[in-house]
DNA sequence: CATACTTATTGAACACGTTCAGATTCTCAA
DNA sequence: TTGAGAATCTGAACGTGTTCAATAAGTATG
C-alpha cells in the first residue's frame, strides 16, 4: 500500500469512526484532520466533500451486506426465508449508524449527492445491492412467478428502500419494530406473489408492472 | 396588521420568492436580509433556522393545496377521480417550487427539523393535508370497502409523500412523468380496493391492514 | 547527481447559518 | 409628559464546509 493510498485509508477510517462514536454533525471536517494528524485540505485532496466520506460508508456498509447476505442465504430455498434473510443483515450491518441514520438519508437524497443511490454517481454499490435481491429471488424454490421474475428484484431493492427510510425514523429499542415490520411484511408479499394464480389478481399484477417498467422508461 | 406581523410577512414573502426564483442554496439569510432591507438577526428574531421559512412554505402550500382540492372535489363523487383531482392539485400547487424540491424534501426528512411531516412540528400542516384525504375518502360513491374506509386517507396520505418523492426526480418535462405515474397508479389502487370481495385477497387485506395498525403503534 | 515534473500537503481565506450583547424603538402607567 | 420595561432590531463574531495559491516531498530523466 502507497503512501497515498494510507492517508486515504486513514481518513476514511478515522472519519467512519467518527460518525459511529459522535455522530454526522460533530465530526466536523476539521475534527476528522485533527484525529488524523493532516490538514483540512490535505483530507480534501481524497475526498471532495464531507458528503463524499458518507458514500465511502456507504459502499463499505454495502460490501458487508453483501458478504452477510451471501452467507446467509446459503441456508434456505424458501422466498420469504430468503429475503428476510436479506432485509435483516441489511438492518445488522447499518445499526452502528442508526443515529447518523437521518444526516445520511438527508445527505443521500439529494439528487447532486455522491451519495445517491438512484443517481449516476453510486451506480457500482446500487449494483451491488440490486445483486443481492436478484440472487434471493433466483435461488429461490419454488421459483417466484414467471412473469414477475425480471422485474422483482428490482421492486423488492425498492421496498427495501423504503424500509430504510422507516428504520432512520424507528426510534424503538434496537429498532425492533423495523424488524416486526421485515417479518410482518415479507410474508404478505410472498402471499401476493402466489395471487398470481387468481384471474382479477393476475390482471392487476399485469398492470402494476406494465405501469412500473413505463415509469422506468 | 401591526408592525410586527409587517416585518415577519415581508421576511416570510422574500425568502418563498427568492426560493422559487433563485432556488434554496442561493437564498441565503444575508441575501434574504439585504432584499427585505433588515438585518440578518432582526430576519431570526421571527423565524428560529432556515429550515422555519421551509416550514413556511410548507404551510403555505398545504393551505393552497387544501383549497384548490376542496374546489375540484366538488366536481365528483367517483373514488378515482376524486383521488386524482387530490393529487393532481397538490402537484400543481408545488409545481413553482420543484428546482427545490430536493432541497426541501433533504431539509424534511431530518426527524429533528421543524419540516418533517412525520414530527411533531408540522402536526398542524400534516393534519390539514390528511384532512383532504378523508374528505375525498368520505365523499365517495361507491364508498370504499367498510373496513378499509378508517385506514385509507392515512394509507393514501403516504401515496402521497411517496408521489412527492417521485416528482422531487422527475426531471421530465412540466413532471408529466409523475403525471402519468398518478393517472396509472390510482386506477389500480381503486380496482386493488374493490378486490375486497375476492375471498384469498381479502384476507391479505386483512393483514396488510393489522400490519400498518400494529406498526403505527 | 542535478533537474524537471508530478504528487501530496499546508493553512489562510471565503461565504454560509446561527448567536448574542447591546442599541433602538415602542408602549403605557404614573 | 415622562420614564421604565418590553418588543424589536443591529451587526460583529463563531464554527462550519469548502477552495486554492503556495510549498514540500517524491519520482523519474538526462
Amino acid at each position: 500500500m502507497t503512501k497515498s493510498e494510507q492517508t486515504r485509508q486513514l481518513v476514511a477510517d478515522v472519519a467512519l469512526r467518527m460518525f459511529r462514536e459522535i455522530g454526522f454533525a460533530k465530526t466536523t471536517m476539521r475534527a476528522i484532520a485533527a484525529e488524523a494528524g493532516i490538514s483540512v485540505g490535505n483530507a480534501y485532496y481524497y475526498f471532495a466533500s464531507k458528503d463524499d466520506l458518507v458514500h465511502e460508508l456507504y459502499v463499505q456498509v454495502q460490501a458487508e451486506h453483501a458478504a452477510e447476505a451471501g452467507a446467509t442465504l446459503k441456508d434456505s430455498t424458501d422466498l420469504s426465508a430468503r429475503l428476510k434473510a436479506v432485509l435483516h443483515t441489511g438492518l445488522d450491518v447499518m445499526a452502528p449508524y442508526h443515529r447518523f441514520g437521518a444526516d445520511f438519508v438527508a445527505t443521500a437524497i439529494r439528487p447532486t449527492s455522491p451519495v445517491n443511490p438512484f443517481a449516476a454517481g453510486s451506480t457500482a454499490a446500487r449494483e451491488a445491492s440490486l445483486a443481492i435481491f436478484r440472487t434471493a429471488v433466483e435461488g429461490a424454490k419454488p421459483a417466484a412467478p414467471k412473469k414477475l421474475r425480471a422485474d422483482l428484484p428490482e421492486l423488492l431493492w425498492l421496498f427495501y428502500m423504503g424500509i430504510t427510510l422507516f428504520w432512520v425514523y424507528d426510534t424503538s429499542e434496537g429498532q425492533q419494530r423495523t424488524r416486526r415490520l421485515v417479518d410482518g411484511a415479507v410474508p404478505l408479499i410472498a402471499r401476493g406473489l402466489s395471487l398470481a394464480r387468481v384471474p382479477g389478481v393476475s390482471k392487476i399484477q399485469d398492470d402494476v408492472l406494465s405501469l412500473s417498467r413505463s415509469i422506468r422508461n
